[in-house]
DNA sequence: ATGAAAGCGCTAACAC
DNA sequence: GTGTTAGCGCTTTCAT
């Protein structure tokens, strides 16, 4: 059902079911109902091909995450779709999985289909493929950091900001002795967090021991890995505030294997507060990024680079804020005064400690 | 970059050119080294839509799922997007969300873009759509059930076995109290596990009263919600098998919630094993079904109608496996003799009731 | 206000 | 084996 059948049936040109379509205002209003009429009756759907081939542009948006599996991206890419999708554009979306190769033709993959803009939302890009991504000068928007150049867009994450919150609620229950798991340090997020982490301590007159700052991987797997080098210790530390929530989870279960029981002998701090935080035994306390707001910035950002006239054209800066959300894997520490009488008021029928 | 830029700097024609970018075996090998040679130095990409216009094939696979935040389901696309990229197709995701709304757009979003076919892996399609998306007669594959026509293959779950597994693990245990949290019944494949657990229940001699069988609907919020239900009720069943591993989540939490432990009080099977399965506090026996075998399935479908003399052209079925994982949220039963003896020898360090 | 026609970048049929 | 050319379905001048 292409646009001449359509033309045909109006008894119109194509030139004039093209306008109709695209909704210019000069058309004969009597013209444009019958073309309406006709467009219903054969069931035509304007080739987005055709349209993309001849405007140059194609209505797609790509989004770059690191890996699909980790439930934060999943919710970032519903946000980012609905949003897209409502200004008329489609997603491509692709996952890097921390492979260069993978990465590499991703970008050859989104280039090939020549979407409009790209939104690299993997925390912490890797150098070439920045560089490839830049050469075509299309709009880009990254997290946290990407090249100052013309086209280039940037969501800032207020992390120090976001870890100084759970440190000072750590700090505030009594805790001094605080582990900091990491996510892979290849990361500039993730190198942002830890460093944040560093400063928040010393605001306090705090200072982490180098064996309480390990790094993990932003997995499951490498919190527990990393939570297991805690466990090694002769000491072990009274709270952990991980770099996200997936490490925190798999702090839990580390811990779950071990004696010490979340958040009686362990406070445990997360970060992202993905949909899961809350069912986790114990619910996990942990740092809010919304993703929604993150989602709403990109699409805001790449539309203001791909649109010529778009009111925030000239912005180059996003920036997203972050909340504590205080739940269930956070206590006061070990052995104090408050902890010894919270634990003798909490023997209870329909209490119980994890 | 177009073709003639590649052309012009090889001095042949772009006809040359394109023979020798589709490795079109009678191109002179000098020429087509000339070709690739002046590719490389222009850095040329063949424009997909152009391709696609002409050709008639978009080179895309749409790929609808319930909802992407349901961990299953980034699993899965993950799997079938490495397949289709390692075949050439693109991947257009959506999300239906089990509105009928957005399902229609995105129908239409997927018309439009003319993807090649479509998979349909919502675990019980809503029956507009099916309409929808046969009228066009396009190759469609979708999961448990479709409509017999010839441009439809189907991948099916062999539940009665996955369940089957389930109970008799359960059963082999001592339990005979089992419950049933099911998905929503308006899915099919909720309404076939459902079956199959009340199936499989009826082998062994075992009945389930009515208020055993709980709907839920798949999330962790629904799994919460009908574990209170049963909570309620005056004898708590000594198990409860769950239709997926979020509403096994959601068990977990809300018994986490009361004085009841698992698995000392109260066993818990889960369904699908997600990833995330295995670090629940305590790890979650499940029924797998392989999202690996699943994505393999319906790429494997979805090309056997699309490519004409696709060896598989002629096959309309395909058949998935499930094999039940054991770990640590199923035990005897509470108060029989195997438990008390357990419970017994399980006092020591590094062991604790859950 | 409407139609005719050019052309977006490519493939494939046809001629040489 | 290679080049020429006619479209694929659409938008967009340019006439009318």
């Amino acid at each position: 059902m292409s646009i001449r059948d359509v033309a045909s049936r109006a008894g119109v040109s194509i030139a004039t079911v093209s306008r109709a379509v695209n909704r210019i205002p000069t058309v004969d209003p009597e013209l444009a109902a019958r073309v309406w009429r006709a467009i219903e009756e054969v069931g035509y759907l304007p080739n987005t091909q055709a349209r993309a081939l001849v405007s140059g542009r194609s209505h797609m948006l790509g989004l770059i995450v690191s890996e699909i599996t980790n439930p934060f991206f999943p919710e970032l890419v519903q946000e980012f779709e609905n949003l897209a999708v409502a200004q008329g554009y489609e997603v491509l979306i692709g996952s890097t999985n921390y492979s260069p190769e993978r990465t590499a033709s991703l970008i050859r993959r989104m280039l090939q289909r020549n979407v409009d803009g790209v939104a690299v939302m993997t925390f912490g890009i890797e150098e070439d493929l920045v560089q490839k991504l830049v050469e075509r000068e299309f709009p880009l928007v990254f997290v946290d950091a990407g090249p100052d150049l013309p086209n280039i867009r940037v969501v800032k994450v207020n992390y120090g900001e976001g870890i100084r919150q759970g440190v000072q609620h750590l700090a505030a229950l009594g805790h001094r002795s605080i582990a900091f798991i990491s996510g892979p340090l290849r990361l500039r997020s993730a190198v942002a967090r830890r460093d944040a982490f560093l400063k928040s301590m010393a605001e306090l007159g705090l200072t982490a021991p180098a064996e309480h700052i390990v790094e993990g991987d932003h997995t499951m797997e490498g919190g527990m890995a990393a939570m297991e080098r805690l466990i090694a210790l002769a000491e072990l530390p009274t709270a952990v505030l991980c770099s996200n929530d997936m490490t925190a989870i798999g702090v839990l279960h580390a811990l779950y294997k071990t004696t010490h029981t979340v958040p009686q002998d362990i406070s445990v701090v997360g970060f992202d507060d993905i949909h899961l935080a809350q069912f986790m035994l114990p619910p996990l306390t942990t740092v809010q990024m919304s993703c929604k707001d993150l989602a709403e910035a990109a699409v805001e950002a790449l539309r203001a680079g791909i649109e010529r006239e778009h009111p925030r054209a000239a912005k180059k800066e996003w920036h997203i804020s972050t909340r504590l959300v205080v739940r269930q894997s956070t206590a006061f520490p070990r052995g104090t005064l408050p902890a010894l009488v919270e634990r003798a008021a909490s023997n209870g029928p329909g209490k119980r400690s994890y």
